[in-house]
DNA sequence: GTAATAACTTGCAAAATGCAAGCTAAACCG
DNA sequence: CGGTTTAGCTTGCATTTTGCAAGTTATTAC
């Protein structure tokens, strides 16, 4: 294991180095937007990250103060991750993502209304969303997600 | 040279899939920020990249549409890269990127003015710092650069 | 009590990274 | 006008990281 040498105090590089790599920002895409928590939900995404790649990944996010370990209550197998504060801070640059993937993917599976929906009023939907992380939730997977909430408010 | 099998169609992956390693978004943030357009310019960043890895980059960022390299109109040694559109809508996660990282590196070397000036009138200032890339400005290097025209306006 | 499941680890081939050096064309300098 | 810089890359090679397949260990399910 390498890596302690920063490049600079550049704050973009900043984030460069905790999290710019082709797969860590999935791990937290898979909490924030669906729901998952375990390193199997993690495997079972659909870009299919390898094994030890996962571990490494879950490792270093973990170094880094941006999501925990915790075990399972009634499992003892599983471990629960979730994301820290720190970890909630990376939901703008994820939204800011998406936004960026949506409009110039032809092929995406975004759903455009959610997107829509998102960039209608960015700062309360951020909130909204980073919200909902906190308390265990997701945008759009399982009870009390950010889709239901919304729902709910008609 | 490989890489053209796409993992999923999501919109998030479509990103990290473009720009997702430790070096692309520090080229566009050379640009975006620091004005910065030839080849040399970027090999001179405190980063520090390796000139292969930048020829790399840089033919990566093209063929994916989000910079452009044209002969530089005087002197005929240079190539001037600037962003296209889809260059310049990546600076709502740079913009992101650059809030985290001044947020949680107790070492940063960003102007936390700047900073809370982004954050105090978000949406404006993102279109403030568009307009003026598009127009071959940056935020804080060169004649009209963003902190210049917003010294102006008072 | 046996079979699954969950979370990893290990070994190894293939690809990407990071130096240092080289190469070509254009500009600069006396 | 000729030698020296400068600019933008490319190449070779050692090191590191990736990715795949196959374990390993501890629970839990049947």
């Amino acid at each position: 294991m390498k890596k302690q040498l920063r490049r600079s105090n550049c704050p973009i590089n900043f984030g460069l180095e905790a999290f710019g790599d082709t797969w860590s920002l999935l791990i937290i895409r898979d909490i924030v937007y669906f729901g998952k928590k375990t390193y199997g939900d993690f495997l079972r995404s659909d870009e299919r990250i390898a094994t030890n790649i996962l571990a490494n990944r879950l490792a270093q996010l973990e170094r880094h103060g941006i999501l925990v370990k915790t075990p399972h209550p009634i499992d003892r197998r599983k471990e629960v991750y979730t994301l820290t504060e720190k970890g909630i801070d990376l939901i703008p640059i994820l939204v800011e993502m998406a936004n960026w993937g949506a409009k110039y993917d032809p092929d995406t599976g975004a759903p455009q209304e959610w997107i829509a929906l998102v960039n209608s009023d960015k700062e309360n939907m951020i909130r909204l969303i980073q919200d909902t992380v906190r308390e265990g939730g997701s945008v759009f997977v399982g009870p009390n997600s950010v889709i239901d909430r919304l729902a709910q408010r008609e």
